[in-house]
DNA sequence: GCCAACGTTGGC
DNA sequence: GCCAACGTTGGC
């Protein structure tokens, strides 16, 4: 058996696209994560997301956004084929199917947080400062979350 | 390679 | 709806 630490991360979803309900009701629970445009997210999910990494799932651009529940990476990086789709919303011209440019993972449903944690729970605790998802400006999709901060955030869940 | 203009994200 | 913070695009 591999040695390997099980690393940890952070998806945002704007819950009116798609929230942690909608995953959770998925026929096996599990989603593939399209749609991620951005250079950085996608080198996370290509090269450093394990089947069996734990995920938190972000809701933003609503009411109060924060961290509403768990999923878990179930299938590595593979080519996101929505961009080779015109009628997709993630749609990008520029994407070669021979040589494809986008990568998703599929997540599964692992829970719900007993409540949300919000941004502003997020924000006020000195544990996760340096914390990506705290800091200033950020608009990354898919970020890590290190070990301790994990352990922070279920600790706020009590 | 620089940088202004523009588009998007996402909190508030 | 506003706007700050970025990322991307395209002219030069």
């Amino acid at each position: 058996m591999d040695l390997v630490l099980k690393r940890y991360w952070l998806v945002k979803s704007e819950p009116d696209e798609f929230s942690i309900d909608d995953l959770q009701a998925q026929p096996d629970q599990t989603e593939h994560w399209d749609g991620v445009r951005n250079h950085q997210a996608r080198n996370f999910m290509r090269d450093d997301m394990k089947v069996g990494d734990q995920v938190f799932f972000y809701h933003s651009n609503t009411k109060i956004p924060g961290i509403v529940g768990i999923a878990e990476v179930c299938r590595e990086g593979y080519t996101d084929h929505t961009a080779f789709d015109p009628d997709d919303k993630h749609y990008d011209p520029k994407s070669d199917p021979d040589k494809p440019r986008w990568i998703m993972v599929d997540v599964k449903y692992v829970r719900h947080m007993t409540h949300t944690i919000s941004l502003t729970e997020l924000k006020d605790s000195a544990a996760l400062e340096g914390c990506p998802l705290t800091r200033r400006g950020n608009r990354l999709s898919v970020m890590p979350i290190e070990p301790a901060h994990w352990t922070t955030i279920l600790e706020m869940e009590a």
